[in-house]
DNA sequence: GCGAAACTCTCGATCGTCTAGATATTCTGG
DNA sequence: CCAGAATATCTAGACGATCGAGAGTTTCGC
């Protein structure tokens, strides 16, 4: 992917700036996704599985587990697939299930050594590496990068779920 | 997706813009993959045909269409993969197969009508949104998020070329 | 307590992806 | 030119992740 500041008018300073950051920022995700994959790939697991092992331990280290239910909403799986992505973190030892105490139709999901080690050896180069992008950066110009990311995910988010709930009427659609 | 900026001190202001800005981005990245996933189930295809299709325009809107062997290098596919791909593509209509003249062993892969419909059907909207997000920043902030956002890329893809040569030497990795 | 609701899991089917190898075209050197 | 190597795509079979429907538990409201 890189396009879609691609179907813009590139005249001044400022159009060419706005095509260009919405590139860069398609590109970021793509590339973003490569290296999860082939990060993925070389310690025996998918790309969904490296996702979802994040998604524990964020959870957990925010301090309330994740339920397979809410794994499977956050990576837009059905609760089936869930099931087996859970048990393929299990068997190789990445994670565990617990009961909750309070609830116990609920499975709380904790990573295990092994799952933490693995989310380490995957972010911490990373984390290098920004830290040091960043070094080239004021606090002020930080702010302004926050801010901007910041009204980005917002406006991401409230389209995502505006083309989610537009699953009832697809309108005209030719199945052929 | 959420964390990484999860692991680091959080003492000072800026160390607190890096955790959240890293944070965001990683956000972003998901949520931008949410949004394809169901755009494209909404019209009756999954996540890798819509970025392929997205592939196929971009590269024939910069001049020289793209091949399946060049496909499947950007979307990290073998080529047996890739030929499902197209002809899941070629079959809704989305793209077209043609024989590049000067190498006949090549096909170039164009966008069919349906296919430029789809894509801006996915583009547009968003494209509006970002728009609407930059308005509330300056030209002198613009410049920051574009240097901040082509440096990051730059990391990024150092990166992903660092961890896809590791393939080698997997150190130390216990298989059980 | 009883029925409805919430949450997870089971099972069979489907579809996308991989690997290995086949086919077609181009390039190189003699 | 012709043979062999290299490049590019496609074919075929197998595997595995995902889906969908439904079963099994546990909890909540009346």
């Amino acid at each position: 992917m890189a396009a879609h500041g691609m179907y813009r008018r590139r005249d001044t300073r400022r159009e060419l700036l706005v095509a260009e950051i919405t590139a860069e920022l398609r590109r970021y995700c793509v590339d973003a996704q490569h290296v999860g994959h082939a990060f993925a790939g070389q310690h025996g697991l998918n790309a969904t599985d490296l996702q979802a092992l994040i998604a524990v331990m964020d959870a957990e280290l925010h301090g309330d587990p994740i339920t397979p239910g809410r794994l499977g909403e956050h990576l837009d799986l059905a609760s089936g697939s869930v099931t087996a992505l859970i048990d393929r973190l299990e068997r190789a030892g990445h994670l565990r299930r617990d009961r909750d105490p309070t609830d116990r139709r609920k499975v709380l999901l904790r990573y295990a050594d092994r799952g933490a080690e693995l989310a380490m050896g995957f972010f911490r180069p990373l984390g290098e590496r920004t830290d040091r992008v960043m070094t080239d950066f004021s606090d002020e110009e930080l702010e302004v990068v926050y801010r901007f990311m910041t009204a980005m995910g917002v406006s991401l988010r409230e389209h995502r779920d505006e083309v989610r709930s537009a699953r009832a009427e697809p309108s005209r659609r030719r199945v052929d």
